[in-house]
DNA sequence: AATATTATGAAACGTTTGTTTCAGAATTAG
DNA sequence: CTAATTCTGAAACAAACGTTTCATAATATT
């Protein structure tokens, strides 16, 4: 017998992520939360929480878009090294064309380290970005698409790792080329 | 006519670099610097000047040591590819053993995107760390150490982006083995 | 319609932030 | 020794921080 929540929460989190996406955790301030969401401090200590809750559940509506991703890239019905060479190659556009870095890799450098839940959801995250490298390289070499005289859980872990580099590498010199041609020596590795 | 500086500037530089380090910019306050420095902040801002004059003077004198440290490594008596395989286990020593991330990487993602003093910084950084891989990658095809079907640019640049995916990897998994184990492929790639 | 309950907005909270002030201690040059 | 100059330490600064308070507005249930 009382009123309802008047703003749209999921709304409001998605707001809140792209500031801290954009600024990072500790150079947001409460003001610029609540300025992005539209909503009053009070709503948002009484419902969501502090500080800490609001950019844990960030994180979290962050990594739940990339699951979605990788599920449906899985469910294609193209060739397995079909769908992982068209993922890497998005994956160079999303980082010559975005704005801001990987929010995921800003805060296991930035909040990871100290925050013991965001690094639990970070490393989840990861592991699903392994396993989705895994289980196309694995179907690869199955079907003989590409060389399978390595390990495809050695090579999952060195390409899951490798995204990050190209991210610092865009954010110090701006070259699309470099990003480029380090994707398409990415790929020969692979196949030849 | 009149007294000294008291203090050792260049130790007082390191002792706030290994605080920048550990908890990155804008989690450091000006407090926690004079505390590890131990200056009073007015002798702070009469000679080295605020806190962002500060972090870019510890992020040059982080890069300073890994210019040291590369030019000692190319003045090697050592093979080429002695000295390249001596770098990347000690590479991941660094990260296995450190307790804290790469300085460099963690201040690309919290501060080079805004500040552009220490995006050239470590843009002049990445350059230097790049030339060294490159001289040695070079000299180890000239030499016939390594095979010479690749473009050892292109090479060093994709190995130079590399260093960064696996300080993430143990941030969130504190995993050895497999950071070990892409050292491993790593050095495979280029002998193979 | 009355009532109990909850969300909201504005203001205020005590801290902490980065930075500045300034009197006095220290030191060098004449 | 004197005097001019500079450094130091403690205190204070306004602004911004994350968070809380509370009166009021709003609504779902009876």
């Amino acid at each position: 017998m009382a009123r309802n929540v008047e703003f749209d929460e999921s709304l409001a989190i998605q707001k809140a992520m792209e500031v801290f996406w954009k600024k990072g955790y500790n150079a947001t301030s409460l003001r610029d939360l609540t300025d992005a969401m539209q909503i009053n401090s009070s709503s948002l200590y009484n419902t969501i929480g502090d500080k800490q809750e609001l950019f844990v559940r960030c994180v979290q509506h962050y990594t739940d878009i990339r699951k979605q991703d990788w599920e449906k890239r899985l469910a294609s019905k193209r060739s397995p090294l079909a769908v992982l060479v068209d993922y890497i190659h998005e994956a160079v556009k999303v980082i010559i064309n975005g704005e801001d870095s990987c929010m995921a890799v800003k805060s296991a450098f930035e909040v990871a380290t100290n925050d013991e839940r965001v690094k639990q959801i970070l490393a989840a995250d990861d592991q699903r970005c392994y396993q989705f490298l895994h289980d196309l390289i694995k179907k690869s070499m199955d079907k003989g698409e590409i060389r399978n005289d390595e390990d495809p859980a050695l090579l999952a872990d060195y390409f899951n790792s490798t995204w990050t580099g190209w991210y610092e590498s865009f954010i110090l010199h701006r070259d699309p080329v470099k990003i480029k041609r380090m994707a398409e020596y990415f790929i020969r590795q692979l196949t030849k």
